[in-house]
DNA sequence: CTGGATCCGGTTTGATACTG
DNA sequence: CAGTATCAAACCGGATCCAG
């Protein structure tokens, strides 16, 4: 392991390293697993399927809100290549598909628990930090 | 404006309402909450604030890694909105501005740990999982 | 009928160049 | 140094279409 500071990119922006000797196999794949599962809806569905167990396609798309089919697929296939969920087929007319939580994504589904305790305990600071943001920058009405 | 709905046919797929009295300002709004904080810039700006303290703008780019000016300033502008971090601007001539995580900021830090934590135990597992999936996968979709 | 793959249009992100 | 301006690329949502 010597001088692998090989700037990926050219662009003298980003991609600069500190000088900390941190393994960067397990750096880069750590950064990475975080991206995957740092997302809406990865959250979302962990949280429905945390919530009411086994369920099926349809059903884990209605109790998530509004998610589009597409996000919903996308975003089960990465949990189910990551191994947070399993896919179960059921090769019947009309067709059946459930998604169960694996032990692994309990796991994850718990260590997201207090984020969502952080979120409910704060919501009106943070309204109050954002009318007041929006208040101090004159116009910017962060209405959704 | 009245009538207008189903154009050709409101499409069914999400916008139901789960039956539940679940308070729905609330509802939304900590979902809205997820939705700003559940992201991988925000995550990884708030890890690297809390691990070296006060940080000025271009020394956070690099400590954060691969992340371009614009979406650092505009996550840091979200993180700020929302009360994360506080942004201060010293008026002097090469300009001087460093950003600090809030209270608040440090609580949701404190909450994300866990899911650092996670990430970090089941970091082969997930390895595992990922190749086992591409495996099953990638052979039998061999289309044309 | 359910699950999901595909095409299109709008939004978000990324990379570079430029400014106070 | 700390951002904006700008254009291309990737992504997301919605609708349609398809397979079992």
């Amino acid at each position: 392991m010597n001088q692998i500071d090989t700037p990926p990119r050219l662009y003298e922006w980003a991609g600069r390293k500190s000088a900390q000797p941190v393994d960067p196999a397990l750096e880069g794949l750590v950064r990475d697993i975080i991206g995957a599962v740092a997302d809406k809806w990865t959250m979302l569905i962990l949280e429905t399927l945390e919530a009411h167990g086994t369920m099926r396609f349809t059903e884990l798309g209605h109790k998530v809100g509004e998610i589009s089919q597409k996000m919903l697929t996308k975003t089960l296939r990465r949990m189910e290549a990551d191994g947070l969920v399993t896919r179960k087929v059921h090769p019947v007319v009309p067709p059946h598909v459930d998604y169960t939580l694996t032990e692994m994504g309990r796991g994850l589904g718990a260590a997201f628990c207090s984020v969502w305790i952080w979120a409910e305990t704060h919501h009106d600071e943070i309204e109050q930090a954002r009318t007041a943001f929006a208040k101090r920058q004159g116009v910017a009405v962060v209405r959704t």
